[in-house]
RNA sequence: GGUCCAGUAGCUCAGUCUGGAUAGAGCAACAGUCUUCUAAACUGUAGGUCCCAGGUUCGAAUCCUGGCUGGAUCACCA
């Protein structure tokens, strides 16, 4: 439609004014909730041919128009806006076009379809999972989403950062203080346990630099030179020479680890088609940077360790291979980017990274590029903003991390107890309510955390549990269920649902405005693509479900005796509860039938 | 200090890319609506110097410049 109203404005104005105007000029917006009209054109930009009034403008463009597009039946002027009228049998057209296109809105991805990575996730191997970590999954597991309804084929990728330091720390505080537990013996999740020696490992070197600090050591000495450090980068040099003692010990508990993400991730139903770990790609990225050197692109210093400098693109130079040849965190991405093109060939490459790391992939893309990789330009970093509390960033020495496994139960705790209060599910299983209650709790969590712009950070706070009322997907989750409870009962009666649009019959006010909201479907999930954003999703899902609601408020569908309007509405309620599942699907969310 | 990002109602956020009409929601507060398809809903009241100052424009929350405030980053950590 606004194509060819596009056209039409050019041709008006040519054919009033005599001149050629750029597309760009001509601005149709919706038209504003208080005024008449369903679209509107703007005539500022018009002036300086019309040599008018703004309204004489726009009373010569709009008599133009009506005359030449059979769906515009009226029009107003009010200052520079031309509000055009459409025919309400042109809502009828578009209503029946979702009727019969089962997969409106969505492309599917086929064989000539272009691959799109999307990375996320992307754990440490010491820790558990924590909020922040929350936010990174359900936003690139809603992009895969949001991309493979754009037509692409999707492969969600995750990198382990199983190697290091950090992991060195864990194991060896397991050794000494440990004494053989296992997550088996401990009734712990492995991440969990894992977590907890490292977090021991913390507190008995920190213990250990006070008291060389306390004994005249300087402080930068005393962090380098503690025993327990000492041990844990002997421990390290080990674990690269191969150590069998070493390396089975960081698979016994790397495997307790993974275990235990595992779980987390499916109780958050997010998935991944592969998963690398940086302890296989860290030497492929050696290899990288060493045969870059042979080309001179990178130089080294005296102690042998390997630099680029990227003083010229304003940025510093930056270390890729330490003097001992051992590979750090730039090191790894090089290596990982460059297997996943091999085993991908992408069109494109989406890492879903925190924004602190904004500066690592300037950086990352900038080295991919000048080695010569031609995808390098399709890189790009989703900077994500961070999850802080009303006090600051999540600090976990000071014990204000939020943990996934806890903050996910504690949702579908809350989903429980307003459920059992509402009481409405009593006819149904324990089995059944706890599946509710779980896609519930977490539609409120997801709900919550993406209808927020990614790249925005945010504030949660947990001392107000996250809401299950207005802005919510609760609230988007019961339409549904209401809907779904008309379609059963609509059921019941015998009422069948004829697929039927070419009856005459004209719909209401709130009923137009349904389908106008519905018709603007396909443009969200583009823009969604577009933008890389879930929250014109989640925003667009809300403005559908709240009209719905009104709609529902204010009008019968069952009860309703007339055949014609029955049916329409019917067919209305089916229509929307099928897109609101569209959209919450896009987003990684369950709707349940009844809640 | 350099670079990047943000600042919209008491709180949490839309809207900013692509400039348009009186800046929108939810929560919290207050007042209403359940013998009728699920009240996790609906309706209403109240709440704003869109951080500040300039500039561009017929028109600026939106674009540009400068400033203020907050955050991130600039490791032989990942």
């Amino acid at each position: 439609m606004e194509k060819i109203l596009t056209d039409k404005v050019k041709e008006a104005v040519f054919s009033l004014y005599n001149y050629e105007v750029d597309e760009k000029q001509i601005q149709l917006q919706k038209t504003g909730k208080d005024f008449t009209g369903d679209i509107t054109l703007v005539v500022f930009p018009f002036l300086r041919f019309s040599k008018k009034k703004p309204e004489e403008t726009g009373i010569e463009i709009g008599n133009y128009l009506q005359e030449n597009v059979k769906e515009i039946t009226g029009f107003n002027t009010i200052k520079g806006f031309l509000n055009l009228v459409l025919d309400k049998k042109y809502w009828t057209e578009v209503f029946k076009d979702m009727i019969t296109d089962p997969d409106f809105g969505l492309k599917k991805p086929g064989s000539e379809s272009k691959t799109i990575l999307v990375e996320f996730s992307s754990p440490n191997s010491n820790k558990p999972l924590h909020l922040g970590h929350i936010r990174n999954n359900l936003i690139g597991y809603s992009l895969s989403k949001i991309f493979e309804a754009n037509g692409y084929r999707v492969k969600k990728v995750n990198i382990v950062n199983d190697r290091g330091i950090h992991i060195c720390k864990s194991m060896l505080a397991w050794q000494k203080w440990g004494r053989g537990t296992t997550p088996e013996t401990a009734g712990k999740k492995g991440d969990k346990l894992v977590g907890d020696f490292y977090v021991k490992f913390e507190k008995e070197y920190k213990k250990q630099v006070q008291s060389l600090i306390e004994k005249g050591t300087d402080k930068d000495k005393a962090v380098r030179t503690a025993p327990l450090i000492k041990e844990a980068q002997e421990m390290l040099r080990r674990w690269e020479d191969g150590d069998k003692e070493v390396v089975d010990l960081w698979n016994r508990m790397n495997g307790w680890v993974y275990k235990g993400f595992d779980k987390t991730y499916k109780s958050l139903g997010v998935s991944f088609d592969k998963i690398y770990y940086e302890s296989d790609t860290y030497i492929t990225g050696r290899e990288i940077v060493l045969r870059a050197l042979e080309k001179r692109f990178l130089f080294k210093k005296e102690d042998g360790s390997v630099w680029v400098d990227l003083s010229k693109e304003g940025l510093d130079e930056k270390i890729l291979l330490r003097s001992d040849g051992t590979a750090v965190y730039m090191t790894q991405d090089l290596g990982t980017a460059y297997q996943r093109y091999d085993d991908f060939k992408f069109f494109r490459q989406i890492y879903v990274v925190g924004n602190e790391q904004n500066y690592h992939f300037q950086v990352l893309v900038l080295l991919l590029d000048k080695i010569g990789y031609k995808w390098a330009k399709d890189i790009y970093h989703l900077s994500y903003g961070m999850v802080e509390l009303p006090e600051g960033k999540m600090k976990s020495r000071e014990g204000t991390v939020v943990d996934a496994d806890d903050l996910i139960s504690e949702m579908i705790d809350t989903a429980r107890d307003m459920s059992e209060e509402l009481g409405k599910l009593d006819t149904y299983s324990e089995k059944q309510k706890e599946e509710i209650f779980r896609i519930i709790g977490l539609g409120a969590l997801k709900y919550f955390i993406l209808k927020v712009d990614p790249r925005k950070n945010m504030t949660f706070n947990p001392e107000e549990s996250i809401d299950f009322n207005g802005n919510t997907g609760p609230f988007i989750q019961y339409t549904y269920a209401r809907i779904k409870s008309v379609l059963r009962k609509a059921v019941e009666k015998n009422i069948e649902i004829q697929k039927k649009t070419d009856t005459g019959f004209e719909p209401n006010e709130k009923e137009i405005e349904l389908i106008k909201i519905l018709a603007g479907f396909p443009k969200v999930v583009r823009d969604a693509g577009i933008q890389m954003t879930t929250a014109v999703v989640a925003n667009y899902c809300y403005e559908l479900t709240k009209e719905f609601n009104q709609f529902y408020h204010d009008f019968s569908i069952l009860s309703v005796d007339d055949y014609e309007t029955r049916n329409f509405r019917l067919q209305l309620s089916e229509i929307t509860g099928y897109t609101i599942e569209k959209c919450m699907g896009l987003l990684g969310i369950d709707v349940p039938e009844r809640m």
